[in-house]
DNA sequence: AGTGATATAATCAATTTTGATTAGTCAAGC
DNA sequence: GCTTGACTAATCAAAATTGATTATATCACT
């Protein structure tokens, strides 16, 4: 995930000082990206080393003086061909939330089932919170096809809960194999 | 993405050393995480300083001698209240796509439905990849779950590509507004 | 005029992750 | 008997990421 070809499209469409471009990515792109200031600001350090930025630093009132970055002729360059290998390539995502479903067994279902109803919940609330979204920018925004897309996986996760639960629902203890020795099945089918 | 889960979920079925590990992870996991070698040896170690791994040296044949990990009874403790935890709450996922979506509008509506079309064409190589995985375990194995889980996800983004794609056709240019000046349209909100 | 809360602006030390490399073993073919 | 490629086993230096912190300014309220 080079996340070089966020902030030098962000800083495509206009120049902006360190503070203002994360804010905006806090505000406006939470559900896009979980980049935070300190990466930011090093990809930005990174960047300007590279020259695909430039650096001026600005004083504005009393405050501390602040830099604002600048893409540069090469920057363009760089964030072009990154943009068309980041449409070009599908990149593999992984989801946290497996790792725990595949040891389950070592709970009872009853407080499997449980936990699960507490993730339920946030995943509900998640998607109501990103319904819920105003919708500040002009409708053919491609902001809000990524708000679709993303809208579209939590329902998978809601609806792929709802079925763990529901197939945990009336269990009292686990009769099939709980993914026994897997490392002896794997050696056993690759001797 | 606490990755101890995976690592002490592993050792709790059976001890292992380190290439054995890596190799059931890199072979039989590969679509539910993306941990990778050095990263795997760089947890152990942390698990055997906290002690919830206990490390043995051991020699076969003429190999070079390795390291056998053994959960101990803290990290059985620990195990538990990581699943709790990951069973629990509710992970975020960003998906890395989304990334070049948002700046789309950088190129003509044709160049970005080529290289969507690329995209496509791996997003459905890769569901025939886990379809046809072969299934070794049971099946009531909740790495079963997991891999419907997965596949749940990757139809996702196949509707989405090809949906993507269907917008962009016919289409010669752009004539809605490509996100223009976004930190002008957050500060006008948040001000 | 003082106090706590929030906003501005960024940096640092520490942790985590990775690409590249090391180093030896084994089996197959020439 | 020698080379080539794959397997076993792990390490290292470099890069990326994060939680915590620093430091000042402004605002709302008393």
């Amino acid at each position: 995930m080079d996340r070089r070809i966020l902030l030098l499209g962000l800083l495509r469409m206009q120049e902006m000082h360190g503070y203002q471009l994360n804010d905006f990515i806090d505000r406006r792109l939470d559900f896009v990206t979980d980049l935070k200031k300190p990466t930011a600001y090093y990809i930005l350090d990174k960047l300007c080393k590279d020259g695909y930025v430039r650096e001026e630093t600005e004083q504005a009132g009393n405050r501390p003086e602040r830099k604002v970055y600048h893409i540069t002729g090469p920057g363009e360059e760089c964030f072009q061909k990154l943009l068309l290998q980041n449409l070009t390539t599908f990149e593999q995502t992984y989801f946290a939330d497996d790792l725990g479903v595949i040891f389950m067994h070592s709970f009872a279902p009853r407080e499997v089932q449980t936990a699960l109803q507490v993730k339920l919940g946030q995943i509900r609330g998640e998607i109501e919170r990103l319904q819920d979204l105003p919708a500040h920018n002009n409708p053919n925004d491609p902001v809000r096809l990524v708000l679709r897309h993303k809208l579209a996986h939590l329902r998978v996760d809601e609806q792929w809960v709802m079925d763990l639960i529901g197939m945990l629902a009336e269990r009292e203890g686990w009769n099939d194999e709980p993914l026994v020795k897997p490392v002896e099945d794997c050696l056993q089918v690759s001797v």
